[in-house]
DNA sequence: ATAACACTTGGTTATATTGCCAAATGAGAA
DNA sequence: TTCTCATTTGGCAATATAACCAAGTGTTAT
């Protein structure tokens, strides 16, 4: 195995870990219909406003979601297109399991 | 957020989880073509078969993969169908990003 | 300018994951 | 039966992740 298919496997593997939190994953799927600001997140998930602004980076570094300050707010939004899709498959296959 | 939605979205994670590591992953791709025994993933990714097997238990018990014993070895397959489909789709959108 | 608001960042602790080694298992060969 | 061979399981140390609190940043309101 080389150095770029290491790079590759890596690359698509921070996807996977950046969905792989049931927190980031439902807010991932909030932000299928519209965008959110991150306060809107904090309320339902009853977690600290520094863990969910933490839980948004790490997808936004992985190029799944984006942000964008408008006045006081952070909006962000869905980049990966394909997310909907691919939990729909996933869940498809879930179902045939049991 | 319910109970029976927590459970939905942990059930999702556990798959995301299972593919959120490059050795992992690897594993994964290989079987798309066929089926495979755990020696063969050892000799090429260098780890221990004691690493590598724990690795295929962990995607087993996601249910990506299934085994079958025949003869002296465990034979691994790929159960989520999908699988190559969604690894396309996030391949497709990061070309996007850069 | 100062205060309030909506976040983000730094630091710390608790918990989870990963890797190796050694020991256990289970099937086929001798 | 006993001996390999292929793999799994248990245990441990190193590293990574997740949560909170406190402090910092940048924007709007006063």
């Amino acid at each position: 195995m080389d150095i770029k298919e290491k790079r590759r496997l890596e690359e698509l593997t921070e996807i996977f870990k950046a969905l792989a939190h049931p927190a980031r994953l439902w807010m991932v799927e909030q932000l299928f219909e519209q965008e959110k600001c991150v306060c809107e997140f904090v309320d339902v998930l009853q977690l600290d406003f520094s863990t969910v602004s933490k839980h948004l980076s790490v997808l936004k570094h992985a190029h799944v979601i984006e942000d964008e300050k408008r006045g006081k707010n952070v909006y962000y939004s869905l980049r990966t297109k394909c997310l909907p899709h691919i939990i729909e498959c996933l869940k498809n296959n879930a179902k045939l399991e049991n």
